[in-house]
RNA sequence: GUGGGCGUAGCUCAGUCGGUUAGAGCACGAGGUUGUGGUCCUCGGGGUCGGGGGUUCGAGUCCCCUCGCUCACCCCA
C-alpha cells in the first residue's frame, strides 16, 4: 500500500463513531452540569507558549513536540490543552472582566512519542479548566467530575489519589530535603534512582523497585513541608471531597511532570492496569496565567485521555458496538431507465423527513434487496415501469415482509407511519 | 531510545523438509426462469506472499538489510 496513516495516528472508522459520540456526550453533559462552557482553541500555537508553560526541561518540550515553521513563525501542534486555554483566557480579557471561567474542551493533542498500547501520537482528551479562583471546593469538584466521567460510562473501581506540591517556596524546601535524604543512600538505590537523583530527584519517590519502595517509606513527605496556608487548602480539598461523598487517598508519591503545577495535584487510576493504570491527571497551576503575561490568578484543571478510556471499556466489556441508526428507506429500481425517477423519489422521501438511499450500480432487483437487507433498512420502496406509469410505488416493510401499493405523493407520510413517527 | 513478537486476498488465518499454476473461511460480485431480502447451492473477481538484496536448478519458506505494525521497558501530559 502506498500511503498509510502516519505512525501513532489512526483513523476512527464509522463503526467506532457511536462509541466516541458516547464519550463526548458524557463529557459534555458532565461539564455542563457543573457549569462549564465549551471552548475550542486552535490545534496550533506558538512554540514559545508551550516552552513557557509546560517547561523548558520537560520531555514534552525537549523531544516530543510536533513543530513547524511558516515564514518567521515557529508553531507547534498542541501537546496538551491547558496552555492554549490559558492563552485564550488572557487573549479574551477574561482576567480583566470575568476572572472566574469554567471551561472545557474535547479534541486531539499531539506528542512525538513512540506509540505503545494506550498511547498514540495523536490522542483525544477531555480537558477541563477552572480559572480565576483558589477556592478548594473547585479542586474537589474537578476531581469529582473526573471520577464521575468514568462512572457514567459504567467503569467501577477508579481510585482517586491526591497530593499537594506546595507553591514553590515550600516545594523547594521539600526538594532539598529529599535530595539530602537520598544522597545518603545512593549505594542502596537502583541504578535508575541514581540517575534520577541528578535529573529530577522527586521522581525517586515514584520508584517501583522493591528496595527503593522500602527506602521511600522513610522519605520526607511534602505535606509536612507545606506552609500553613497551603496545608489549610489541602485539608479543605479533602473535606470537600468528603462532602461530595467521594473517596480519595493521599498519595505522597504523586509527582507530576509539568513545571506549572502547584498545590493540589491528583491522578485517577485503574489499579488492575498496572503500569498503564493512570487514566486521568490534573492539578492546580496557580501562577501560569501570570507567567504567560496576565494577571496572577490561580487555576485548576485535568485531562482524561479517550484512548485509555476506550481500552478500559473494551476490557471491561463496556464497549459493546452500538448499532448506528439505519437509513430508513432503500429505493429499489425494478427495470432500466428509472434512474432519474429513483433519484427524485429518494429526494422526496428525504424532504418528507426520512433518510433514504438507492442502488447506484443499477444491479438486479435481487441484489438490491440483498443490499437493503444487509444494510438493515426497515423499509424498501420498489419502483417499476408499471408503478411509475400509475404514479405509485410498492412500499415494503422489511421487518415483517408486508408490502402495499402507495401513491408516490403519499409515500413519505405512509413510511413515517410505518416507522411510528 | 532499548529489547521481544509479527508482516501471505478487504478481514481472520493455513501453507510440511525449499519443489509445479499460493489456499480456506468470512466478506464482495453474478446466477439458481417472469420484478422481492434473510437460509441454502453453484460459479466468479481479488494477492509483486511489506520492500530490496543474497544463497539455490528452484524462495512465501533459508540468510542479510530495510520499512511498517505490535508488546514491554524508558519516560510521561
Amino acid at each position: 500500500m502506498q500511503y498509510q496513516a502516519v505512525r501513532g495516528m489512526r483513523d476512527v472508522l464509522p463503526a467506532e463513531i457511536p462509541l466516541w459520540e458516547r464519550l463526548e456526550h458524557e463529557a459534555r453533559r458532565l461539564a455542563r452540569a457543573h457549569g462549564f462552557r465549551e471552548i475550542r482553541p486552535p490545534l496550533v500555537e506558538e512554540t514559545a507558549l508551550f516552552i513557557r508553560s509546560v517547561g523548558e526541561v520537560t520531555d514534552i518540550v525537549e523531544k516530543e513536540m510536533f513543530s513547524m515553521q511558516k515564514g518567521d513563525a515557529h508553531l507547534t501542534l498542541r501537546p496538551e490543552a491547558t496552555a492554549g486555554i490559558a492563552r485564550a483566557y488572557l487573549e479574551a480579557g477574561f482576567d480583566k472582566n470575568a476572572p472566574l471561567q469554567r471551561l472545557f474542551t474535547i479534541g486531539p493533542m499531539f506528542r512525538g512519542e513512540r506509540p505503545t498500547k494506550g498511547r498514540e501520537r495523536q490522542f483525544t482528551q477531555f480537558d477541563v479548566e477552572c480559572l480565576g479562583s483558589l477556592d478548594p471546593r473547585l479542586d474537589a469538584e474537578c476531581i469529582h467530575m473526573a471520577a464521575s466521567f468514568f462512572e457514567a460510562l459504567g467503569i467501577e473501581g477508579i481510585e482517586v489519589r491526591v497530593n499537594s506540591m506546595g507553591d514553590g517556596e515550600d516545594r523547594e524546601r521539600f526538594r532539598e530535603a529529599v535530595k539530602a535524604f537520598v544522597a545518603g543512600q545512593l549505594a542502596e538505590r537502583c541504578e535508575l534512582c541514581r540517575s534520577r537523583f541528578e535529573r529530577n530527584v522527586l521522581r525517586v519517590l515514584d520508584c517501583k523497585t522493591p528496595a527503593c519502595v522500602e527506602l521511600n517509606k522513610k522519605a520526607p513527605v511534602l505535606v509536612d513541608f507545606l506552609t500553613d496556608a497551603n496545608r489549610a487548602h489541602f485539608d479543605a480539598v479533602r473535606s470537600s471531597l468528603v462532602a461530595l461523598g467521594r473517596k480519595s487517598e493521599v498519595d505522597t508519591g504523586i509527582v507530576r511532570g509539568l513545571d506549572y503545577y502547584t498545590r493540589t495535584i491528583f491522578e485517577l487510576h485503574y489499579p488492575r492496569f498496572g503500569a498503564r493504570s493512570a487514566m486521568c491527571g490534573g492539578g492546580r497551576y496557580d501562577h501560569l496565567l501570570r507567567d504567560l503575561g496576565g494577571s496572577d490568578l490561580p487555576a485548576i484543571g485535568f485531562a482524561i485521555g479517550f484512548t485509555g478510556t476506550l481500552i478500559l471499556m473494551q476490557e471491561l466489556g463496556l464497549a459493546k458496538a452500538v448499532a448506528p441508526a439505519p437509513i430508513d428507506v432503500y429505493v429499489v429500481a425494478a427495470g432500466g431507465g428509472l434512474e432519474a425517477r429513483v433519484l427524485a423519489l429518494a429526494q422526496a422521501l428525504r424532504a418528507g423527513g426520512l433518510s433514504a438511499i438507492y442502488d447506484v450500480e443499477s444491479r438486479s432487483v435481487k441484489s438490491q434487496f440483498k443490499a437493503a437487507n444487509s444494510g438493515g433498512h426497515p423499509l424498501v420502496v420498489v419502483l417499476g415501469d408499471a408503478e411509475q406509469a400509475a404514479g405509485t410505488a410498492q412500499l415494503k416493510d422489511m421487518r415483517n415482509g408486508t408490502q402495499e401499493l402507495v401513491p408516490q405523493a403519499e409515500l413519505a407520510a405512509r413510511a413515517r407511519a410505518l416507522l411510528g413517527r
